[in-house]
DNA sequence: GTCTATAGTTCGATAGAC
DNA sequence: GTCTATCGAACTATAGAC
């Protein structure tokens, strides 16, 4: 086997930032093989086309927030509080870094109503359900069932409203925020 | 004067529906031309190019929201509820249309960090400034200026995240439940 | 590296109202 | 004969793909 210069792995992961920053539609093939510092070809060799590619990634994706971010959400070792605040530092540490919003988030706009929604929409909505359903999980400690997915709802809601509102602004007080209201809502009886 | 076949207002009027539905770079002058049947080029005698029509259309959602939609928020003759309520049926009224969700909140997501964001940023800030703004002064009737300041964010990033979710599960109720928390926070001391 | 399609854009000509 | 709105053809660059 000879020496992988790039690794499809290595690609993903740079492609991802490119397209979390950019958007699907404003990154080209020309652009990616830039940053990952290989010929425009060797992306066919990987991926059937820009669209497998993109789905590739957000499949990876929606597998590290699920084993990674929102499994401590029903780690049973810690309590209800721990756990969100746990979550909070996770959300904060993955959204924070460089540039870019959420790429699940900027897809979903930017692809739903596009014939190629049948090929993301199935990831997008297994992000979010795992999201909303992580939510859901924690407030159940406290609230009824049916208070509880509509706080979930809302904190995703929140979340992503305010990730949107980082961007525009350029100040993350508005993601942060909204992690902080995730906690908060523990503790009061209005979602 | 010629007849005009399509007026300026009837341009910006068709495509800011289809912007508002494929996204700016989903979107061609092609795709413009037959919703508008007018050939390309007479989108280069009324527009500088297509990063104006977009800047023109989001102008004239700004100012549309502004002086209809968050008008209300202000309308000295009714109590805070009632604006409340006024304000929640026409952003039902507004998004309910057709398919695609807010212009402005993909657009910010969309080119918040290409180049191009110095044409549209201005525009978009306006836009949820406004938003923030009408939200701002009607929570103060009931709350301290600093809860109602962030009651008012809440309020708005809740209703882009539900925007979002409304198209992904293809299901209003995400909006609509955020309308409805946009009021219940009048009545709650928490965000 | 090369192919084909399509992107955004430009220009010249035309038609009719003043 | 100007205007002003309209249109068709053609150009250049770049897209995705092999």
């Amino acid at each position: 086997m000879p020496a992988q210069k790039t690794s499809k792995e290595d690609i993903l992961k740079k492609a991802l930032m490119v397209f979390r920053k950019q958007g699907y539609h404003a990154t080209s093939i020309a652009d990616l093989s830039k940053v990952c510092d290989i010929p425009k070809s060797h992306f066919y060799y990987y991926f059937e086309n820009k669209e497998s590619l993109m789905a590739e990634i957000l499949q990876v994706v929606e597998v590290y927030f699920r084993e990674r971010v929102m499994a401590v959400a029903i780690d049973p070792s810690l309590g209800p509080h721990e756990r969100l605040e746990n979550l909070g530092e996770r959300l904060k540490k993955v959204y924070k870094s460089e540039t870019g919003g959420c790429i699940m988030g900027n897809t979903v706009l930017e692809t739903m109503h596009l014939g190629m929604d049948q090929a993301f929409a199935p990831v997008l909505k297994s992000f979010f359900d795992g999201m909303i359903e992580a939510l859901h999980i924690i407030y159940q400690e406290v609230h009824t069932e049916e208070i509880a997915k509509e706080m979930a709802e809302a904190g995703v809601q929140d979340l992503q409203g305010g990730i949107m509102l980082m961007q525009l602004y350029d100040d993350k007080h508005y993601m942060h925020a909204a992690i902080q209201r995730t906690q908060n809502r523990l503790l009061t009886p209005n979602p």
